[in-house]
DNA sequence: GGGAGGTGTTTAGGATAATCGACACTCCCG
DNA sequence: CGGGAGTGTCGATTATCCTAAACACCTCCC
């Protein structure tokens, strides 16, 4: 859970193929911080921070979102992903076992009569997706609509939310949400 | 670009519903240490805003990503999508125009002989997607694999990759990437 | 009126980070 | 064997942040 501001400063910094003095140059700090900073002998406030990524360029929320590690498995057969759904809702996700994500992709399948239930779902990050197949009733808070192939949806995930499936043919949806729930 | 740290804190904070004093409490502070945050008149330190929202609990990642923004649009019919591709490839993005997006989704579309050129593509962050239809041959680094139907990908950004439909067919893909790169 | 208990804000002083300038090291070249 | 130009690291001073304790304000209730 805690990050290590140091070595991710440094791996950005040798991504751009920068020196430190370079970098504190464009930044406008002195190459002493830098150095302090990835060595951990320091925790910089956000503002040196934001002022050291501004000589990239990198925004807060790409330096915090960054993953370090490498995983090597890029292709997923279908047979390859993970399906973690039940008999009505089947869940089948992209590179689930990869650690730290930054986001998860999905092949939904509502049968029909499936439905996310009444007490509707919230949690944080945002999700969208797209209808490949079938049509799906869906909630978003106070608004509501029924969705056919090649419609879409994106919304923050906050807002309570519910799918429906009330037809006979079941619907097939590719979504994505982020940071991932799953 | 530059993040009001302080709103964003005062956001988070009344989000769950804590007065200053209950979350310094909580995050092992002082309730003064988060006045003065949330007015702007100092930047915390990237250790101390840590110690902060580990009283909420929120990760640095989903705090700068956090958008505070409401964006009233939750539904796109397929033609809503904003069309930005060439004749070969077909991108159709979802909620194009909302501001500050956590990820972009997409409809590709490549039509026979579609690539996406030999000087591979790279950019910061990761993307992910799966097959709908048609077949199409993805290269990621070193790399290399022909994907079907229901057969997806995932992969950090940074490494460079290519498409290429050299079949008779188009493929169309739904895909994701975070952050936004479109 | 006068507490008690809640809110966010402010101030003085000690703790922490940023700067400046030196230092030690490597590599390359005359 | 020296430069010279690059690298990252390290003290001493200056600037900034964090804490503790007050402050001002509000609402409720006796």
């Amino acid at each position: 859970m805690t990050i290590d501001v140091g070595a991710h400063l440094k791996a950005v910094r040798t991504m751009y193929g920068l020196s430190q003095r370079e970098l504190a140059k464009r930044a406008g700090v002195t190459n002493g911080t830098i150095s302090l900073i990835e060595q951990n002998r320091v925790s910089p406030s956000v503002s040196s921070l934001k002022k050291v990524l501004d000589g990239v360029p990198m925004s807060l929320a790409e330096f915090f979102t960054l993953d370090l590690q490498v995983n090597p498995q890029v292709f997923f057969s279908r047979d390859d992903l993970a399906d973690i759904g039940d008999r009505e809702v089947s869940l089948r996700l992209v590179a689930a076992q990869r650690p730290n994500r930054a986001m998860t992709i999905m092949h939904e399948r509502y049968r029909p009569k499936a439905d996310t239930g009444a007490d509707m779902l919230s949690h944080k990050g945002e999700e969208g997706g797209i209808v490949v197949a079938g049509r799906v009733e869906l909630t978003v808070g106070a608004q509501n609509r029924v969705l056919g192939p090649g419609d879409a949806y994106y919304f923050t995930s906050a807002v309570p939310h519910r799918f429906r499936n009330f037809g006979d043919e079941s619907c097939e949806i590719i979504s994505a949400c982020t940071p991932p729930t799953f």
